[in-house]
RNA sequence: GCCGCUAUCGUCUAGGGGUUAGGACGCCGGAUUCUCAGUCCGGAAACCGGGGUUCGAAUCCCCGUAGCGGUACCA
């Protein structure tokens, strides 16, 4: 190639300190999307230089949640711990281009500074001879830092408001601030799309970055999300982790729809975007400005509609999966009569577990509906299925269908007193195709049983 | 305190000097004469406040206010 392109190189950089979380779930989706739509490469660090609290088990939710949303990575994880000697060799560059310093102020005397001055105005520290003391990085007194952001425009620092910020502890081992600007530059990231609480982060990289003499990547602070009640995210909220969402029953593109969503658009009023189209559209630059709320209520709309529009196969093959059923002929019944309704794939097994399992015994289900003539009702509804040759919805809707007008009861007065013999509940689905599905011997039995337990105890069910 | 970001229905948002301020979720009502859900139809619901600029401001400017983020030898 003659003409010099610059690569597009993204990077989601979790510190695993915790399970993925909705926000940094986002802000992963708007990084791959980026790569994806860009055909760049999407490359995933975890920032794990915090020995303290990063664990393993972290990491490997972090990993789980990210293959869970199928949001696939082309390089990495690269550990940033693992990178300590490179670390090192930039520390060692600037501190002998006299850019940075050993400080001669302990804590307490930096903290005593800042206690003075209000902290209105950046610390500067004092070089160290004896080479002791954390390490900082010289900002310059005159001048303005300035951060040029896909989303924000151009954000501009003053240095004089910017403390010498420590790159580095006494012994040697950079910080945060330090580490991420060298390792984007070494990585190559010509795009870094993050949380906007790095905005506040981004001068001081960029400062690391001017001495390193490396040119910055493009910048994209996308706004952070929030609980209903306004707050950070947390586990208060409900659905917090990525986890949390698939133990809940989302579907991964589910919730690929709705994150996109949560504060970009694709500029039409198109709310349901499959993935293929969210990768089409997608452009970091078109995120909005202001942080947004998480709205459960609208995933599960929207998660209903995806599960809806499944294929059956695919349908039973998810069910089999999260239920932990086998994808037999029974499941694919069950799924059949029960896709229309369910929203999550938690809901399946309440409105079909009566394929599974006896009825439950919900007793105010038993006192609403068992009543009066529920006993003749039931009677009646076994002599019309029990000369069935054929037992298919179709079959049973014809034999059923007619019971109200014979008995002169309202339907209502009719299909709640069988639903309730076949299920328990009050709450099904059809009842024609619940009464099939269940088989004709099955369903008589139920029937039956039903009518024998109010006839035995007919003050208990009135 | 200081630095920074943000501000349209309850929520996600579109729009952007003159509009009946549009859509989606949720909510309310009606329809689908088996429940629930779904689906369809209808409805209520918003430009943070104050000053400017202008014939005209929700839109541009300034100042407030509020929310959020940062302010570690954390990430």
């Amino acid at each position: 190639m003659s003409i010099e392109k610059r690569d597009l190189r993204v990077r989601f950089a979790p510190s695993p300190t915790g399970a993925l979380h909705i926000g940094g779930a986002r802000t992963a989706l708007y990084n791959w999307l980026a790569a994806r739509h860009g055909d760049g490469t999407f490359i995933l660090r975890i920032e794990d230089t915090d020995r303290e609290r990063s664990t393993a088990e972290n990491v490997d939710q972090i990993l789980e949640a990210l293959t869970w949303l199928e949001l696939d990575w082309d390089e990495g994880p690269v550990s940033q711990a693992s990178r300590e000697a490179a670390h090192r060799d930039a520390i060692t560059k600037v501190l002998e281009s006299g850019l940075a310093y050993h400080d001669s102020a302990g804590q307490e005397e930096v903290s005593a500074w800042k206690e003075k001055h209000g902290n209105d105005r950046g610390y500067r520290g004092t070089p160290d001879p004896s080479g002791e003391g954390a390490i900082r990085l010289r900002v310059p007194d005159e001048g303005e830092t300035v951060v040029q952001d896909l989303i924000r425009g151009e954000v501009i620092f003053v240095n004089r408001s910017l403390d010498d910020f420590v790159i580095a502890r006494a012994d040697g081992s950079a910080l945060y601030n330090f580490a991420v600007a060298v390792d984007d530059a070494e990585m190559g990231i010509s795009m870094v799309i993050r949380g906007d609480d790095h905005l506040s982060n981004t001068p001081k990289q960029l400062l690391v970055l001017a001495a390193l003499g490396v040119e910055p990547p493009t910048y994209a602070h996308v706004p952070l999300l929030h609980g209903p009640d306004g707050k950070k995210l947390s586990k208060r909220h409900g659905a917090a982790s990525v986890q949390e969402l698939r133990d809940q029953g989302y579907l991964p593109e589910a919730v690929r729809n709705y994150l996109a969503l949560l504060g970009w658009g694709p500029g039409d009023d198109e709310t349901l975007i499959d993935t293929a189209a969210l990768i089409e559209a997608f452009d970091p630059a078109d995120v909005g400005r202001s942080s947004a709320i998480f709205d459960e209520k609208k995933l599960r709309w929207m998660n209903g509609r995806y599960m809806r529009e499944l294929p059956l196969d695919e349908y039973v093959d998810r069910a089999a999966a999260f239920l932990e059923l086998d994808p037999d002929h029974r499941l694919r019944i069950a799924c059949s009569i029960a896709q229309e309704k369910a929203q999550t794939l938690a809901e399946l097994w309440p409105l079909i577990a009566f394929l599974y399992e006896p009825p439950v015994d919900d007793e105010k289900a038993w006192r609403k509906f068992m009543k009066d003539d529920a006993a003749v009702v039931l009677g009646a509804a076994a002599d019309a299925l029990r000369d069935l040759s054929d037992f298919g919805p179709d079959e049973v809707e014809a034999a059923l269908e007619p019971l109200p007008g014979r008995l002169g009861l309202k339907p209502g007065k009719v299909f709640q007193p069988i639903r309730v013999a076949i299920t328990g509940t009050s709450v099904s689905p059809g009842i024609f195709e619940s009464v099939a599905a269940l088989g004709q011997e099955e369903a008589l039995a139920r029937i039956e049983a039903a009518g024998r337990r109010i006839a035995n105890h007919p003050s208990a069910a009135g």
